[in-house]
DNA sequence: TTGTATGCGTTATCAT
DNA sequence: ATGATAACGCATACAA
């Protein structure tokens, strides 16, 4: 069914049914007519063809959200966030998901420039890889450039509106608790070295460390995969070849899981031989024994800020918003005697 | 940039550039007038509005899921899949959420129909709700008249495409196993009365039992909500009014995992006072401790097969796929002495 | 207030 | 093989 059938059934003009349906701003129809547009429209179970109205309107109603994997629970709550608030806006959200291959990212974005999409919400963080972050730059330009707005969640490096999650406080807030709390000899599951989310939390950690006087020594900084599986590996060297160790932070909260799982399999206790430490504060994971300290990060409402950002009125420079994050100590990181 | 531009700088027609730059099936383009074109597509930076050709096409590449909230591990596991799966025909994912209002689903359904999306994945359970149930009958009769296509996750009593979670034989497994493995003694978490999957979970347990001689007391058998939270009220209700049971199925991991810590919150150990199970097997979760025992459900080949399915030509019966769901017992359910 | 006519960017039909 | 031109379904500037 479309609009001019319904125009024809209701005896009146294709505009004064559009108006009438439309019934948007200046709702110049008479009452009768709008109820005879009204009624031949539910009688012929009209339904407005949206990419039609696209056209005509020259703007769309979706919000693409770029994510790494979407079964990743970190990402599923930003993903939650974004779904809440771009509802709230009339917007419909599109998933894509580059699992785990930042390479893919451009070409996802130039995919939602050729659906006009209305805003872009880049959720996974960036890598340290120059070729791949200058052909997101790009592809983010061309979109800015047919007319959509942008805004990322991680590092302040593609010139665009970004969420910045306080990574490196975060950290830096942790090593300070834990310290306070007897620990002195630390080990950290790092993550990828290119990984710019793990590189940032690690540099903090070390950093207020070193300021206490307690850097770690190097064999305890072991590198992984950003996954459960990364975290299991890392840990089980650690505790295989590395120097012994009190605590060990793993650079997100899935991690931690495996890190935890490994030190199950080698026959060493959480939190009595050694104790562990996460972040994000992923609800999933709240339940696991022995409950997992960690640093929280309010992913949901990061998305929720990252759609405002990208739906707000573009600015010449690029905006920030910083996000805190809590540390929260459970009983993976039980106070030293 | 549209076509005719190109159209101009290349020195051709519009029906030209069209052919040489869509090229999809008859060619039927000059490959020098192709080369000119698609240089002058390069330089002018030309993006085709998919928009644009949704209409002219009269198709759109749009697949919609339906979920009841993303951040939920189930369903981000089934939205990886169906990603996945509609990613590979060339499709993009809208994603829309109920929060856990199955009321909302036609609304959604009508929405997806006005961005005449092509087809449509229902992955949220249904309710014992024949109001709601026939309003979503018939948005998607009225979704499909428009031309568009559906599956379903759940319960085969929309009409439309199926695929069905073996809950119900999965469930009696689980039952035949504990019992084989010396429980005698169950409980369950029912979750909620009119949601279908928990009832069919519920049912396929109970049914064994009663085969094996085992049949629980109603007081053992108790209500909640389907999430964590739910879980841990119910268990705790269990363990200080219900009568004392040796081992207790949760309906679902997540809700099991709340039975966990409420047990710890009372002081029951977990196995040894009393045993666990629940149901999906949970990617995230498979690292907590005690290891969960649990029935598998392949839930990202859910997701791809609900895709598939939804793609399907269209047939004149409601297709119906099993997907089977295998015991796996961990820790959290030892065998009895 | 209502209707007419045009345009949105593309594909597809029809001549040429 | 190529080029006019008519759809596609709607919104809207302009005219009445």
């Amino acid at each position: 069914m479309t609009l001019s059938q319904v125009a024809r059934e209701a005896g009146v003009s294709l505009a004064t049914a559009s108006r009438a349906i439309n019934g948007s701003a200046n709702r110049t129809v008479r009452e009768d007519l709008r109820q005879r547009v009204l009624e031949a429209a539910a009688r012929l179970q009209y339904s407005p063809d949206a990419n039609a109205q696209a056209m005509a309107r020259g703007r769309t109603t979706w919000l693409g959200l770029i994510v790494h994997d979407i079964a990743d629970p970190y990402f599923s709550s930003i993903a939650a966030g974004v779904g809440l608030a771009s509802e709230r806006q009339g917007l419909t959200m599109t998933l894509s998901s580059t699992q785990h291959d930042v390479a893919r990212e451009p070409g996802i974005v130039e995919l939602l420039t050729r659906q006009r999409a209305r805003a872009i919400v880049v959720a996974g963080g960036r890598r340290d890889d120059d070729d791949v972050n200058d052909r997101m730059r790009e592809a983010l330009a061309g979109f800015k450039r047919s007319g959509g707005t942008v805004a990322l969640v991680g590092q302040p490096l593609l010139d665009v509106d970004t969420v910045v999650i306080d990574n490196r406080a975060g950290a830096g807030d942790l090593a300070r608790a834990l310290h306070a709390h007897g620990y002195r000899r630390f080990g950290v599951l790092t993550g990828p070295p290119d990984h710019l989310t793990a590189r940032d939390r690690l540099a903090g950690f070390l950093e207020v460390l070193t300021e206490l006087g307690a850097t770690p020594d190097d064999a305890a900084l072991v590198p992984s995969e950003f996954t459960r599986d990364g975290g299991y590996e890392a840990m089980r060297r650690l505790l295989r070849n590395g120097p012994g160790v009190e605590v060990v932070f793993a650079v997100n909260d899935v991690m931690a899981v495996g890190a935890m799982a490994a030190a199950r399999d080698e026959g060493v206790r959480v939190p009595d031989d050694v104790a562990v430490a996460g972040f994000d504060d992923i609800t999933t994971l709240r339940d696991i024994t022995p409950a997992l300290s960690t640093v929280r990060v309010p992913l949901v409402d990061v998305g929720i800020a990252a759609t405002e950002l990208s739906l707000a009125a573009p600015s010449s420079e690029p905006r920030l918003v910083h996000v805190g994050a809590s540390v929260v100590l459970r009983e993976s990181t039980p106070p030293r005697g």
